[in-house]
DNA sequence: AGCCTGTAATAATTCGAATTAGCATCTTGA
DNA sequence: TCAAGATGCTAATTCGAATTATTACAGGCT
């Protein structure tokens, strides 16, 4: 248990003081403060030869910054039944910390109380980090009410509705993706949809629900909102092209309806919104959109780097990117 | 940006001392210090009211723990290409740090001067955490030289051999493994063995090398070693049961096998030794050990910890796990 | 009154680094 | 030769919370 090394230590061996050790470490220039070619040598030689780093935790008591960046997520992040969901906001968001030379903390200590992580709890450790992600499906609307009134920088991976004030968030842009596909479809003649799905809740869910509505509305179509999926029902409602906000519901409507004897995308035509945030089949190639997870873990970081350096509250949406898949054709 | 309270604040509030109310919120009987009970809930009382938390921070400079625990890794942890192999070492190292009540810190801003990641820069913030848990195939041996001289409490994945002294690791039992293995085929009838893979480099990579020769040995039966998947030149040779170090070549081989009209296992039995650190086909069923990563990572932030509070140099090796697959056979 | 014992709270110190104010010492210029 | 100005460094303070040493005061007893 080794000791660590304080910047008093190095003084003793390079005989100075601490201030003389952490004037040399921090290259002031200004503030009237100068030190000589000759001890600034002496004092870095002893710091190269004992390999210290300044204690980033008292270092942090007097700055603002720490170059450590938090990713709170409500359930552990490695896991494999999510993994698959969260890995690529992950790989973008490790990407932009590395070029942006800051750490991630994980915050794994949040205590499960009710199985589910707390931002706040009697020992949030959530100021460790500099400023801090946010990731997950939904998000505690209280706590994103008190990271605003705490004043702690934070960007959510996700668009989300006004907490008290505007949440800082780097989105994907539901209603122009969901949009775009009801565009596609009714170019192929289709007139009566459905949407599949919460359409409530998250934000994500709502925010499909929006697009859609909007967009029928938008080419005087049909379009029903059904919360489960129900073959018969959507059959015999006359609807010809689902939109399904769960892949796996997507999939599984695929596959019921080719079981009957139907063919996907003769008789029926289905729309996924997005990623499968649930294992799904995969070998039914939908079609549907991609969400830029990667791109959105990128730009989440480099939110976080403005808030912290300009305290704005960027939003921003990000546009999905269409798949062909096979399950779209003329009504 | 409202400025965070300090127990400054809430003294004032509440009209008693900053110390009294350090005191009630650490409930501290002990060492002579009381508090009325009145006191006492006049102060909870603003707490509640405000809302106000302790600056981690603050608390960690008094303790000497930060309760962060380092993840060092040479690449990037998340990205898609070895994220199959690191997830399960990644979701242990997770799991046990939540029990341990620890944050996790990546350190993504290791520079990456040459591509690779270095734990020792002009700025490196290894320090940053209380100890360390170094997760790579390899690892730089003037890197773990300069971890054990400097005295930073870390604890490798995988066995290492000593790098100026002993270093701790939590490790498989590749040995013990592969000689099981070995075992298995000799009962079956087999008396010509191949090892194939560089069998040196990596420590992982010569344990297995080592322990197939120990068993090869011990039977008294024919083993040779070569670098490389060369089919022609292991049935020239009149081996019936190869040991492929990388999986990838394991599966190649039974596919080469088969091409030309062999049959796995009836001519040829194939054994892999542990998990594909690169994309391997995954219809072949190949018969072998599992690496127990998952555990290996619980068991590595248990040991850190023991390395934290009594300063010891833990070593162990796991045992893997056999798999039945279908690629061995009678001889 | 004088002394002791509990009780309740506070002042002062600590952690490690950053910063400000200020003290010596050395140069210059008139 | 002495004031003015540079120069080089250090003492002291700050950040927020935890801990210690200490004070203040009440009541009981001789």
């Amino acid at each position: 248990m080794a000791k660590r090394l304080t910047q008093q230590d190095i003084a003793r061996m390079a005989g100075v003081s601490q201030a003389t050790v952490s004037l040399v470490l921090n290259n002031r220039q200004d503030g009237g403060a100068r030190i000589a070619p000759e001890t600034r040598t002496r004092v870095l030689e002893v710091i190269r030869r004992t390999g210290y780093v300044a204690n980033p935790i008292a270092r942090r008591l007097h700055d603002q910054r720490n170059r450590i960046l938090g990713v709170f997520t409500y359930e552990a992040v490695f896991p494999s039944t999510r993994a698959d969901f969260y890995q690529p906001f992950l790989e973008g968001i490790e990407e932009q910390a590395e070029e942006a030379g800051c750490d991630l903390l994980l915050f794994t200590s949040a205590k499960a109380a009710g199985g589910r992580r707390r931002i706040f709890s009697d020992d949030s450790r959530i100021r460790l980090a500099d400023g801090c992600v946010l990731l997950g499906r939904t998000l505690d609307r209280g706590d994103l009410a008190q990271m605003l009134t705490e004043g702690i920088p934070f960007v959510s991976i996700g668009r989300r509705d006004d907490a008290g004030g505007p949440v800082p968030h780097v989105g994907a842009d539901y209603p122009a993706a969901v949009c775009d596909l009801v565009d596609r479809a009714v170019a192929l003649g289709h007139r009566r949809f459905a949407y599949v799905g919460a359409g409530k809740g998250a934000e994500s869910s709502a925010d499909r629900l929006r697009g859609f509505r909007e967009a029928v509305a938008a080419h005087g179509v049909d379009g029903i909102h059904v919360p489960f999926t129900g073959l018969d029902q959507l059959l015999g409602a006359g609807v010809t092209a689902v939109l399904t906000e769960e892949v796996s519901d997507g999939a599984a409507l695929v596959l019921a309806a080719r079981d009957r004897g139907l063919s996907v995308p003769g008789d029926l035509s289905v729309l996924m919104l997005g990623a499968a945030t649930r294992p799904a089949p995969d070998d039914v190639a939908l079609t549907g959109f991609r969400i830029p997870r990667r791109e959105m873990g990128r730009r989440a970081v480099q939110a976080l780097t403005e808030v912290l350096e300009r305290g704005s509250t960027p939003q921003e949406l990000l546009a999905c990117e269409f798949i062909e898949g096979s399950t779209l054709g003329r009504a």
